[in-house]
DNA sequence: GCGACAG
DNA sequence: ATCTTGTCGC
């Protein structure tokens, strides 16, 4: 059993039946229509693990321009359980997107999509939740059936789940260790690839998701 | 049973 | 995730 900041506690049992309706929902067909705007969204914790604090910048595409920044801040209420990582995260994120006034074509997600062993990651979590095509992209895997790309930019190799393609091993930066994408929602892998890539500058995470990195992390200090 | 384990 | 400065290498 599991306690949650609201004195209830929940079982995984649950908590799996929940991931299996939000993957039912989920969607990867091509992107509809090309996207205009394109954000990214990351949560910080203050030192004390009391509160989280979401952070979501929206960007311009392709110019990769910011055009709207928010944040939320709020008391954690759940734990941390791999695996179980967008029951702690997606009610702040998605408390922060309401906030918003341009709502994205494209979201990308601070952790897995379907790379994930029920394929129920956080981007994938979020893009059910929201109804919008999400991208997942973690800095660490959850699932180990992989092989390393090359040390060259845009070298990519598939992450299996059960002899299936749920993601791509990705080296967004020459000499630097590759970054773990998968589609969330709404998203084929083949475009996941692609506007990674298209968003990656000069650093190791796609624009959007490094600045919502900085401005939640940079908000949340004290 | 043992080890691994997004943020 | 968070606590933290300098340092080695491209």
């Amino acid at each position: 059993m599991i306690l949650t900041g609201f004195g209830d506690e929940v079982s995984l049992k649950h908590l799996i039946k929940a991931q299996k309706r939000l993957v039912q929902s989920a969607s990867y067909k091509s992107l509809e229509r090309s996207p205009n705007l394109i954000a990214g969204i990351d949560v910080a914790y203050t030192r004390d693990g009391l509160f989280g604090v979401a952070g979501i910048v929206v960007m311009k595409f392709p110019e990769l321009q910011v055009v709207e920044e928010v944040v939320e801040k709020q008391r954690v209420c759940f734990p941390y359980i791999p695996g179980f990582l967008s029951f702690r995260e997606a009610p702040l994120m998605i408390k922060a997107f309401r906030k918003l006034k341009h709502k994205p074509d494209l979201l990308f997600v601070d952790g897995q999509g379907t790379a994930h062993p029920r394929k129920a990651g956080i981007a994938v979590h979020l893009g059910v939740i929201l109804k919008i095509p999400t991208i997942g992209c973690a800095k660490k895997p959850l699932l180990k059936s992989f092989s390393m790309p090359e040390d060259l930019k845009g070298a990519a190799k598939p992450i299996f789940l059960e002899k299936e393609q749920v993601g791509w091993v990705l080296r967004t930066k020459k000499g630097v260790k590759p970054v773990f994408v998968s589609p969330g929602n709404l998203i084929t892998l083949e475009e996941t690839l692609d506007y990674t890539l298209k968003t990656t500058t000069k650093y190791r995470l796609p624009e959007p998701i490094r600045l919502a990195h900085q401005l939640c992390s940079q908000v949340k200090k004290y």
